[in-house]
Formats: C-alpha cells, sequence, structure tokens
DNA sequence: CGAGTTGCTGAATCCTGAG
DNA sequence: ACTCAGGATTCAGCAACTC
C-alpha cells in the first residue's frame, strides 16, 4: 500500500539548518520524527584512562552551549518546527542521556506533546567508570511521544511481541553500542562521528512505530542510521544535517543498503487491522447452519444459532439472546466476552472455536 | 565512627508538610535525602484487565495536581527546603517515572544540583500492558545529584563493586517489585500503601550512598521503607510524612526491625539475570537479514525470516507463519519443536543451527 | 507430601470504527 | 462533536487449593 507523497522530496539529505528546514516543510507531511539531538555533555578537561590513554570524549562545537537557557531555547525551537512537520496521528522520538534528556522531556511536555514510552537503551558493553566515583553510566533514555493525548498513534504490538519471543515488549532495550565494522571511520582510521547509533535501535524503533512507505525524518542525521535503516524496511526518509562532511558519508552509505526485495516481509501483519467478519456472515455462507449448537470449551454452556446471527441461550441465570459477544458475557455473568474464542462448534467429535470459521472466511478475502 | 549529631531528633517520623518542616531544620545538617514525591499519574477513567477485573491505579488525593505548573512549583518548594537541610557534601535521590521525572530532572540542574548519575530500577515483575497500546511500562528512573559540580560527595565503590560480583555497578538495576511478605497490608488484607517500594532499591542506595551512622532524611516517608533499611544498617534516619495512618504503620515496622549487629557482614551478591535471546534480536542485530532462507538440517524444508522475526514456511502440509518454535513444529507436523536446533543458517557452503547465532549474541552480554 | 492448577495483583497517563 | 457496540488484550511471583 503507497502513501501519498505530500511531501515530494523524499530519500534525500537537507543540508543546513534543521530548525529553519523543518519550519518550511509542509505541516502535518511526515509521519514519525526520530531526532539524536546534540546532548550538552559540558566535559571539562580531559578524561585519561587507567593506562593514561585519552578517552576520545564528545568535545565538537554543535554540542556545546553556553549554558542551560541557551540548551532549552534550541530545545524548545527545534521540537517546535518538528511539531509543525509532523502529522497530528504521527508520533516523535527523542534519545539523549542524563545530561540533556530532562530539558528535553520537560519541554516535550510543555509544547503539548504526549508521553507514551520512555525507553531505556541498555548498552551491553558500555565504557567503564575510569575514576570510579560513579555508577558505570550503562545506557541512554529514548523519549517516544504522540503530538497530543488524543493523537491515533500508530504501534507495531504484534511486531513487536514477535521480535520478543511472544512475550511483551518491554521499556528496556538490551543493545550493544555501534562498533566494529557497523561503524563508520574515515580514512584515518578515526570513527566519522562520534555519537554514530547503532542499527539495532532504529529497526526497532521504525519497525515499532511506521509502516511500509511511511516518512521518517531525521533532523540530526549525523551519518545516516535512520536513512540507512529506513531504506532497508523500505520506508521513505528525509535527513536534514548541517555539516557537508557528514552529509557526503551518509549518502555514500546509504546508497551501498539494499531494500529488502520481497515487501511483503516487512508489512507484518497486526491482528487489529484485519478486516472486520461479522458472526451473521458465517450464517449466510452455510459455514454454520440455523439451530448450529454452540458450546463453551467444556460443554457446560449450550447455545443455538439463529437464521440472523444472534443466539439463544439458557443457563440458571435466565434465557439470553443477543449477539455472541452478548450472549457469551451474560451465560458467564461478566460484563464483556470476546465471543469468538469463547463460542465452540462440533468438529468431529472435538470443539473448534468459531474463530477458525472467521479465519477461514478472512483468508478468501486475499 | 560516629559523627556529631547536629540534629538531635534522629531516628523518628515527624508528621506534617515536609516543605515548612525541612525549612526549619537546621541548614546543612543532613547527610543524604532520598525522596519518592508523587509522580502525577494523571489517571483517566478505569483499566480492565483481559479477564475483566478492574486495575488498581493510584487515584490517591495525594497524586492530584490540577497542571503542571502546579506540579512544578511544588517540586521546586519540596527540593529547595530540601537543599537547605542537606550538608554541602551531601546527596539527594528522588525516584519518578516519566510522568514527573523530567520536570524532576530539569528543575534539580535549575536549582544548582549536579547530576551523578541517572538510575534505572528495571522491574522483573511489571505489570503487563493489557490492551496492546505500548511497550510495558517496565522501569522507574532515580535521579541522584550532587549539591555542586564542586561538591566532595560519597560513593562506595567498593561496597557496590562486591554487590555486582566484582564489576562495576552499572546505572540499571534489576530488581523485583514489592510484594509478598514484604508488601505492608492492612487489617483487610488490603495494601496499606499504593506505592511501597522494595527494600532491596534502598538497600543499594544507602549502602551506595551514605556511612554507619550517616543522617539520612525521606521527605515522602509513606509506610517507612528508608528507615526500615536505614535501621538495619546502622544508619541515622528522619521520616516526614502528612498522614497520620502512614506514620502509625511506619513506627510500626521500623519498630520490629533488627539492625545488623555486624555491618561489614551484608554483603549480599546481585543475582545476574540470565539473558534471554528471542530469535528477533538476531534479526534486529543484521545477524540475520529479512528474507534470508533458513533450512533444517537435510535441506527437505525452507523458511523465510521476516521483518518482525517471525518465520514463514510452506510444505504439504500447508503454509505455516510464526515463531521458528511454531512453525518448526508446524512443519513436521509435532506438537512443539526447539527452533534454535532445528533452523539452520548456510555459512560457506554447509549449514549451521541458528544458534550458534544465539550463543554469540549471549556471550557478548557478559 | 509433591505436583499441578487456579486465582490474584503490581505507580497505568492502555480501543476503535461505524453511524 | 457524540454514542454505541464489536471484540481485543497480560507477565511474573506468590498463595491457596486440588489431586
Amino acid at each position: 500500500m503507497t502513501r501519498p507523497t505530500e511531501n515530494t522530496a523524499a530519500n534525500r539529505i537537507l543540508v543546513g539548518d534543521c530548525i529553519q528546514l523543518m519550519s518550511q516543510m509542509p505541516a502535518g507531511s511526515v509521519d514519525m520524527v526520530f531526532a539524536d539531538p546534540p546532548y550538552n555533555l559540558q566535559l571539562s578537561g580531559e578524561l585519561l584512562r587507567p593506562n593514561h590513554s585519552r578517552v576520545d570524549g564528545v568535545d565538537e562545537e554543535w554540542d556545546r552551549f553556553s549554558d542551560l537557557p541557551t540548551y532549552d531555547r534550541f530545545t524548545r525551537d527545534w521540537l517546535g518546527a518538528a511539531r509543525h512537520a509532523l502529522k497530528d496521528d504521527g508520533t516523535l522520538w527523542v534519545i539523549g542521556s542524563y545530561h540533556n534528556i530532562f530539558r528535553v522531556g520537560s519541554i516535550l511536555q510543555d509544547l503539548g506533546f504526549w508521553i507514551l514510552n520512555d525507553i531505556v537503551w541498555r548498552k551491553s558493553n558500555p565504557m567503564p567508570n575510569f575514576k570510579g566515583r560513579r555508577f558505570t553510566n550503562a545506557h541512554e533514555t529514548l523519549i517516544w511521544v504522540a503530538k497530543s493525548r488524543e493523537a491515533k498513534y500508530y504501534f507495531a504490538y504484534e511486531a513487536m511481541k514477535n521480535l520478543n519471543e511472544e512475550l511483551q515488549m518491554r521499556s528496556d532495550w538490551t543493545l550493544p553500542l555501534c562498533t566494529g565494522a557497523e561503524r563508520l571511520r574515515g580514512e584515518d582510521g578515526q570513527k566519522a562521528h562520534p555519537t554514530q547509533k547503532p542499527e539495532a535501535l532504529l529497526y526497532r524503533v521504525l519497525l515499532a512505530a511506521t509502516r511500509p512507505d511511511d516518512l521518517v525524518l531525521d533532523p540530526f542525521f549525523g551519518t545516516g542510521t535512520t536513512g540507512a535503516v529506513a531504506k532497508q524496511l523500505r520506508r521513505r526518509w528525509i535527513g536534514i544535517e548541517r555539516e557537508h562532511e557528514y552529509a557526503r558519508l551518509a549518502n555514500a552509505r546509504i546508497a551501498a543498503v539494499e531494500e529488502l526485495a520481497e515487501p511483503e516481509l516487512v508489512d507484518v501483519p497486526a491482528r487489529r487491522t484485519q478486516p472486520r467478519v461479522p458472526f451473521g456472515h458465517l450464517v449466510e455462507r452455510g459455514l454454520l447452519k440455523p439451530g448450529t449448537n454452540l458450546f463453551d470449551q467444556r460443554r457446560r454452556v449450550i447455545a443455538k444459532v439463529r437464521a440472523d446471527g444472534t443466539l439463544v441461550a439458557q443457563n440458571h441465570l435466565g434465557q439470553h439472546s443477543g449477539s455472541i459477544h452478548k450472549v457469551g458475557a451474560a451465560v458467564q455473568g461478566l460484563p464483556a466476552c470476546n465471543g469468538w474464542t469463547y463460542w465452540h462448534f462440533q468438529e468431529g467429535k472435538s470443539l473448534a472455536p468459531i474463530d477458525v470459521l472467521r479465519q477461514k472466511v478472512i483468508a478468501e478475502m486475499h
């Protein structure tokens, strides 16, 4: 399924100031924003390892802000511009550390964003604390927000559960740092960018909060991890980056990425989006004849199917009739019930839930 | 080593407003503050579990604030009063969730506190997300601060390392919720306080940032977990609590605590939680790309990897999709199957079980 | 007595499309 | 904007109970 390309200029890097460039984008044109802004690390002096080698910390000009109000103003400005570009039902992710994430989180709330989760990226291989004066700083924090409390955001619940072997995905993710072959290096062998994020992190973010062909915007593109993973997963992307050199590296990197040849492999199934099949259709189609008996799993309750797709049942609580859900709830004395899984029909000698008939109908619809 | 008792009234609960009472305390009289303030959860309506039972959410008067500015003002006021009571070389801890922790962190920085770490309490048994609309909210955040950038705070580096099997203690702590016998209950069997923290959490906090006989202040004392653990570890404590009933329960609880005869014997090894690696993580990490073919040992069955870590396969029994285990079972017509050993990937000219990839990931996690 | 089953609960910002 | 109804949705730990 392709989405309208309100934004013509997808799959490219804009070089320039992200506040200005996002403000110029059409309002509400982007499905998701992923942002890895400067952390304002406030490192003082240099840090030496026990063997006296120097730790190559972040000391770039783009990470220096004169004070907290300056950082706050910058944060309000770029988040406001991102809000402009974001669709009303889109979501936004920001990653940060304790140096900046509390400023970011507060400002997100002040701007009207609605927090869905804070996510902890638990690093399996963090840098140790060389001085032994604090706990090893072994995680970073992502904040995931919708544009408002009422927004109908997208969340690939089933895909996340599948990724996690049938257990709900939690708010803490254990992933290694970006090292080895994945880490982009310059011709001198030095790392090309000091804060390159692992592709596995973006993989999970994009799979969780976008559909294929969705448009993803990254205003602090750096060496283009977001674009590389978006291309692989067949999402459209726009990157904004201030420095030509990073943009050049990112373009080369993304050009080398192969997108998945078979689109159906990235279109992960979701129960929620299946077409609705009323129970009556099964009766119309003759999959269940009027007069058929339905049972609960233990055959303690019997209901009869009527021609219009309603049920009638009788037990010690009285006589009940209505939809499969209403009658299922009534015979159990519960406020609600999923009739598709509660009611069973005779199949040979055993019972099968009526949901298998619905699945059969859904399968025929493809 | 005993410290001067500048503050005579130790080891007791003050009933009243913590802002007022902390302001009246002698300036710089407290070695450490631990605070578990209201989170301002802003819950609306009721939440039902899949079995239709009601979730007993926090709905106490003390957690209701009219808006964010009101919550911010409250936070600034109590943190300011705590700062007054805290020694210049003392430290302060605050625990919270995404609802409030960003407000707290920002205000801490605004007041001149210096962040030493943010700590993630990773809950081993959190409440699930019943509606499947977000990631399971499986952690809370603690912020640990000194009074200023220059302060000479105390950190028990060696004790923390010993607690963690000779490895540096990281900024993420895996601990269970407070349940079972530890949870205080009223005569009706209901929980006495909706947000009682586990003693193990306070144990680690107090061991990390205080010495024996240090004075610990908890301005939101509740049922007195901080006091109970402080007494056990031979720290002095002051609790402030607004509600008489909580104070009464806390007093009875702490009276029953025995302090350790030999504090140096409190070395409890941290349980290293054994890593579980879902198949989907191999896909995220790029060890197996979506679209890759997997085979049984004799290459008679082929399955394809999807982006969410599920497989699709087809044979004479039909088309199957789902987890590596489910599909492995289905293609063999068996009730169960260990997908890790059944499925193989192409490695050079031969096949290797996908379990070797899992072992690689597990090895990285140590 | 042990093994297996059922039930309860925890700081929760928890549905959605049709009419 | 609203209502109404279909029907989707849970993990770990502990305690109590059954067989």
